[in-house]
RNA sequence: GGUCCGUUGGUGAAGCGGUUUAACACACAUGCCUUUCACGCAUGCACUCACGGGUUCAAAUCCCGUACGGACUACCA
């Protein structure tokens, strides 16, 4: 029996040989320093917070260097695949503008290097399994489950390297004969890796990220076919990165002990070893200690979390940008004229231990960020948000357009503008008391003047006397400052300040009665905008309405 | 248990042997400005870089040990 028909025993019906399938797919056509990097998302839920920080890194790193950057679906594990996963993860990562140039798409592949479902690429793993067996690289293992955890049980029980290697590598040595009669009796098989590393020895390598490394050499015969047929993790990704012609393999640190088996299998395989870059996770706070943020335990892993929040996307990126590179907030303050986009994201400068979660930062970066916006956009954007998640407020929304963007325009129009909404889902919380339809105070925040006489006077005073919906700015400032005095009170701080026993209060006591009045709450926007929007037949309402 | 990796303030961090009296940002505190809030401005917030030892004229920066934290140690990715 040659060794040949002894593969084919082993894999039957594998349609192509190794050959074949490295031809089909040739070598790229690439600029100098250009990243070749994917996106390999198992299809098994939403988007992690995390899984969209390195899809980011992986992205902007090909974009930067005019490489490709493609979306690869890692299906291998039938039993954690969930339907419609893929569409999930397409959707969630266009929402941050996360674009491929090529893989999965919700119309099927696009590119030259596909397919790009792992699950569809069965018959390139086997042939490539079968290349090794039959050079001697790969052998049948008939070990079942449970004799390899009770193996490993007895491991630890004598403290010994747990694994599949050396002694323990027990279907390592079988015969060719063995192993056709074992086959032939309907035993169920996997496939391992002849692995020629000694543990003894080291492998050094260096990680764009993390630098350089030292770790013993792999000895283990790990499984690179499952007995279902389909790759392990490790198989699938030397196979597939190697004839998608990966360069770089940016993923989360999980991996990194894993870098010495990946590097073998390369080697054996007769590929070049790709660069590997391992982001560090991202943590959260638990019970003093810190720990990855979790898809079970945490709210704010998932990506819907922000979206809920009306978190804008951007606001998002520019956080996690920060975190991989924390020269990218120093950049953007001396680069204020540039686009985002140019900036270079580096490997060398990101974390590479664990970094915390900082939710006050993101919020921090959407609040600035919202505040740049024009008034327009921020109202399209509210509005969006409000048309998933609060039914009443894009009504009024969409019935008061120009109105709502004029609030929205309130302190907006300045070298230094309002910074108020942290997020969307604040928005209503912000402006509520300027719409009638949701102006029914539980409670108005009167602050030193609470006598409702002298209220009543402030209040009758100005609108009779005073007030003048044509008035600019200035001129109803100086009237405000003319009201004051002519009730007793400061115009001027100054002249509070001197003498404050000569006056009842201060202007600022005259304006809070006016603002409390008019929007029950005592920290509002300008008001003389509020004025201006609300029109005076609106204000003498609310006037009376305080009174009650 | 084994194999790695990491440890600078409340948080993210800069720094990578001497311009460090440890940058910058967030958070926090105080003051100023001000018709409120926000904004803005100013100031404060690590007597020191987990701890112990060593190398050196000189260490947060190099070496060793300890502690703590994390990852991996599946026919899961």
């Amino acid at each position: 029996m040659t060794r040949e028909e002894y593969a084919d025993l082993i894999l039957p019906n594998v349609k192509h040989t190794a050959a074949y399938y490295e031809q089909l797919y040739p070598e790229r056509d690439l600029a100098e320093g250009a990243i070749v990097t994917r996106y390999a998302p198992s299809p098994t839920g939403f988007v992690h917070i995390g899984a969209l920080y390195s899809a980011f890194i992986g992205s902007k790193m090909a974009q930067q260097t005019n490489g490709v950057f493609f979306l690869r679906i890692e299906d291998t594990d039938q039993k954690r695949s969930i339907d419609d996963g893929v569409n999930k993860i397409i959707d969630d990562l266009i929402k941050f503008d996360i674009n491929f140039d090529e893989g999965v798409t919700k119309d099927g592949d696009k590119g030259a290097y596909g397919p790009y479902t792992q699950s569809q690429r069965k018959d390139i793993y086997q042939a490539f399994a079968k290349k090794l067996i039959i050079e001697d690289k790969a052998y049948p293992c008939f070990c079942s489950e449970s004799q390899n955890k009770a193996e490993r049980e007895v491991q630890e029980k004598n403290k010994e390297r747990l694994g599949y290697y050396g002694k323990w590598a027990k279907c390592r040595h079988l015969s060719m004969e063995e192993v056709v009669q074992k086959i032939s009796n309907g035993e169920k098989y996997i496939i391992r890796l002849k692995s020629p590393g000694d543990f003894n020895k080291r492998f050094t390598f260096k990680d764009c990220i993390k630098g350089k490394a030292e770790l013993p050499e792999n000895d283990e015969d790990f499984p690179i076919i499952k007995s279902d047929g389909l790759p392990t993790y490790h198989f699938a990704h030397a196979i597939d990165d190697h004839l998608m012609r990966s360069t770089h393999i940016i993923r989360g640190d999980e991996w990194y002990p894993s870098v010495p088996k990946h590097t073998q299998l390369f080697v054996m395989l007769g590929f070049k070893v790709p660069k590997y870059a391992h982001i560090s996770p991202l943590l959260k706070e638990d019970n003093g200690t810190r720990r990855k943020i979790s898809k079970r335990k945490d709210p704010e892993a998932a990506i819907s979390f922000y979206h809920e929040k009306g978190i804008p996307n951007q606001a998002i990126m520019l956080y996690l940008e920060t975190v991989a590179n924390s020269n990218f907030e120093m950049w953007l303050e001396q680069n204020k004229d540039k686009d985002p986009e140019e900036f270079i994201l580096d490997f060398k400068k990101m974390p590479t231990g664990g970094t915390m979660f900082d939710y006050d930062k993101l919020i921090n970066i959407s609040k600035n960020y919202i505040s740049r916006l024009k008034a327009s956009e921020v109202y399209d954007l509210a509005l969006v948000h409000a048309q998933t998640y609060d039914k009443e407020l894009e009504e009024l929304l969409e019935k008061y357009k120009d109105y709502s963007i004029k609030i929205f325009n309130i302190e907006r129009n300045q070298k230094k503008p309002r910074k108020d909404i942290a997020y969307f889902g604040d928005v209503k919380n912000q402006i509520w008391y300027m719409y009638d339809e949701l102006f029914n105070p539980p409670v108005y925040e009167w602050q030193k003047i609470q006598d409702k006489n002298e209220i009543k006077l402030i209040l009758n005073t100005y609108i009779n006397e005073y007030y003048d919906n044509n008035d600019d700015k200035d001129t109803w400032f100086q009237k405000m400052k003319t009201l004051a005095n002519k009730l007793g009170y400061a115009g001027e701080m100054k002249d509070y300040k001197e003498n404050p026993d000569n006056y009842k209060g201060n202007i600022t006591d005259i304006s809070m009665v006016l603002r409390v009045a008019l929007t029950s709450k005592s920290m509002t926007p300008d008001l003389y905008d509020i004025m201006q929007l609300l029109g005076p037949e609106r204000m003498k309402k609310r006037m009376e309405m305080s009174l009650q």
